[in-house]
DNA sequence: GTCTATAGCATGATAGAC
DNA sequence: GTCTATCATGCTATAGAC
């Protein structure tokens, strides 16, 4: 079972560079550099400066000398890892996606009773948003930008998710251990607030409130509506 | 007492040409066309289709070339009604901060007990948003391309609005209506929940939920969590 | 594998006719 | 009050030296 955040954390090991490796190897196609270690180094540049730029001024507004004077690279130079400045957002989000789903898929395939599996997934949600923190935010303000066929995967994507939610709190009504509550409805509703916590970071830190305070708190208001009184 | 959407919307009267009638009142200084009725007629068409491109696009991707094929305006006239472009996120933004904080304050200056006032406040909420959820939707979405100074007079709305919410939940429990809660972060989850409803208005849309329904099942929510048991 | 230099184009903004 | 024509700038992307 999931409690804390750090435990999570070390569990799945999601440092930059690993991140940044994987998606070098996924996507070897596309980049030019052909030795591992040098690409991979210079990805975790390029995408650290990407993220951050476009979280503070938007992705649009960020122009590829922003990003070179940002990164440390030229222009030329920073061609060799993308082929154009759309493509930073299609590798970006694209590989978020990736790892959301293949998380909250592996921390909701155990059995367990639907109370466990809610928070489990909960928690896993906004722990795993925590870690990735600027890739959650780029990927929701940027997805608009998104080519269609893109835009409608990340749509799906979402849905997704929000469905795991869904049939949990489905499962959980249909064995008598939830009320009788609109189950989709409610699902919309905890994205909603799993959505807060990386849209609104910043505030969150301000009033220094912890991930697992957060996810702690999100889990009481649930079972709050949900548990039979 | 605030009940259902539709007398809102009426007593409200927020049509879009009353909405761009005050707006210019307000900015009449900024804008060239000294006759009202074309103004207005004018500031319609312009604000219309930059809501439309910027929520489909963004504001930045949309150009000003975009902008007038869709409001059916030249460069040249465009220009007769604001300074820049920038000034026309500058506009949309003030005037609905403007909105949002004079109805949110008529709606809960009543005196009222602190569950009533609460459901009141988050009504009033969702569904101004429904009136105005591309303007909403807008503000959220382009707060980061702001200027320094109306940057942090976003903010500073934001955490007023919250405010209202926390200061309501806190009477409640100093009362003993509600239970001792977390009343800071229950405000916060009270605003992401507000909020959904006009970030994903399409996705609410596509499953055949209506405002009403949505404030009500909000207002369950947080009851659940707020009543005694 | 990374750099500098530059092509080619789209953009925001203005001037001036009507 | 609205239009067309044009300017100056800043952008993405490429070519070619090292």
């Amino acid at each position: 079972m999931l409690a804390d955040f750090e435990s999570f954390k070390n569990e799945l090991n999601l440092t930059k560079v690993e991140i940044c490796r994987e998606l070098y190897d996924l996507n070897r196609a596309l980049i030019r550099i052909k030795n591992e270690d040098v690409a991979v180094k210079n990805l975790v540049r390029i995408i650290n400066s990407t993220l951050r730029l476009a979280s503070s001024k938007g992705f649009h507004a960020m122009s590829l000398r922003d990003l070179c004077a940002d990164s440390g690279f030229s222009i030329g130079g920073l061609y060799a890892y993308i082929r154009s400045k759309d493509d930073l957002i299609l590798l970006i989000q694209g590989h978020g996606f990736l790892l959301t789903r293949r998380t909250l898929r592996a921390c909701t395939e155990a059995m367990a009773p639907p109370r466990e599996k809610l928070l489990t997934a909960l928690k896993a949600h906004i722990y795993l948003s925590e870690i990735m923190q600027p890739w959650f935010y780029f990927s929701f303000m940027e997805t608009k930008s998104l080519p269609d066929k893109a835009k409608k995967e990340a749509i799906a994507v979402e849905l997704e998710i929000e469905n795991i939610f869904y049939e949990i709190i489905r499962e959980g009504i249909a064995r008598k251990d939830f009320r009788d509550v609109n189950a989709r409805l409610l699902a919309s509703l905890c994205k909603a607030m799993m959505q807060d916590w990386y849209l609104k970071r910043r505030k969150y830190s301000n009033q220094g409130t912890t991930v697992t305070q957060y996810a702690d708190f999100v889990g009481e208001v649930l079972q709050s509506h949900l548990l039979p009184r």
